[in-house]
DNA sequence: AAATATAGTGCTCATAAGAGCACTTGTCAA
DNA sequence: TTGACAAGTGCTCTTATGAGCACTATATTT
């Protein structure tokens, strides 16, 4: 069992780890004894003897960067059978083009996938990511390069914020309807709502249920 | 784009990978040789300057185990084995209260979980999730009832969006630092910095590498 | 007051490891 | 046949990097 951490010992191991996760590969101790002022290999050197003896770490004799950092994997609830999984756990496609003609469900079209939980797109028969460009929805949450969660359809409701084609171009915009007359709004004080008057070129795709965003 | 590997290159490159994903730090040049039957380092060399050339790797120059392996989104792709889960899927427990004194890890603390791509959390030892209260951060596009991603960590860069511990308040706000003054900056006009003054009082939980929303 | 633990300095030393040159071998296309 | 290219050898050179010693400082405990 790990034991406790002292305060700096715990700053350096967050350290050691993220440095990692930046960059591929575990820090030297020079760099680690840059990070926190500490200019004597031998004093960043104790730290890690005392990570490996509390078990936090592993490190190879005379390797440089030689430090592996163990995990800390506690489970939660996991499936129990290979038929389970798609009840805890379920992957979207990022579609690259959302075109009129093109199926949502062409697989060259793909470009990557995101992991959700199934019971967040339950009831939805065909759902897919879609990566956001440009700024036009800030003032709902939606930044660029956030990944939309979509759920095919081809209608909408009032008030919705939908994925929507117009002549081929796709946008992520809020729904608007009343009686016969269409308005895409976007949500930044920069953008004018786009109004539909040629239904021939405009089409749904589908409605968002969800927004994934991810740092670094 | 990334360019076409010779077969050699693709060996090279996939057992880079897998020595990293073992020992958490990648070979050395003379350790990839000695895989290949490579006696000399200049050999092994003229592969990595191929693979930076073609944008699968960087390479540090003059640092030991300087590699970094580009990542390369696959295509949907489900474990084969129940083992295998934990390389596709990841669950993160949603915290209910973050306070100073209580373990992140408590157990009489969750409140649900949130199913994540163990991608974006490689690296980091322990993450949490957090449902964002009152909308201090909305122009961070970080509204209210959002789940924030956080890697658990006590310690933060200047401009990171981080969950602080101010008398047991958790909130998220973006970091500011300067020598050594330290604020809480919110993203909505109607709020005001926070300057930490008592440092005693003051704790970082973690900093917010994700978002997840789902709507209705 | 003495003992103990954590944290750090300023060195030295040995070596692990990247950089690079001149030369060789084998394959394939023009 | 020639030329281009990928792949590899056997070196040398430099330096990045881990190991380790003797000593200091500051708490906290005994």
């Amino acid at each position: 069992m790990k034991k406790e951490l002292t305060d700096r010992q715990q700053e350096i191991l967050s350290f050691i780890e993220q440095f990692r996760d930046e960059n591929g590969y575990p820090p030297t101790l020079r760099q680690i004894g840059k990070q926190f002022g500490i200019s004597s290999t031998f004093g960043v050197k104790r730290h890690m003897d005392a990570l490996v003896k509390k078990g936090h770490i592993l490190v190879e004799s005379n390797a440089s960067r030689g430090i592996t950092v163990l995990s800390n994997f506690e489970s939660i609830s996991m499936p129990q059978t290979l038929g389970d999984i798609e009840k805890y756990f379920k992957r979207i496609p990022i579609i690259g083009r959302v075109a009129a003609g093109v199926p949502i469900t062409a697989v060259e079209n793909h470009d990557g996938d995101v992991v959700v939980d199934p019971a967040m797109v339950k009831g939805f028969d065909t759902c897919f990511a879609l990566k956001v460009k440009g700024d036009s929805m800030v003032n709902a949450g939606i930044m660029e390069k956030d990944h939309v969660i979509v759920a095919a359809q081809n209608f909408a409701k009032h008030d919705d914020i939908v994925v929507a084609l117009i002549d081929d171009e796709a946008t992520v915009k809020r729904y608007w309807q009343k009686n016969n007359q269409i308005k895409l709004m976007p949500e930044n004080d920069n953008y004018q709502p786009i109004e539909i008057v040629n239904k021939e070129v405009f089409h749904i795709a589908g409605k968002v249920i969800g927004v994934i965003r991810w740092y670094n």
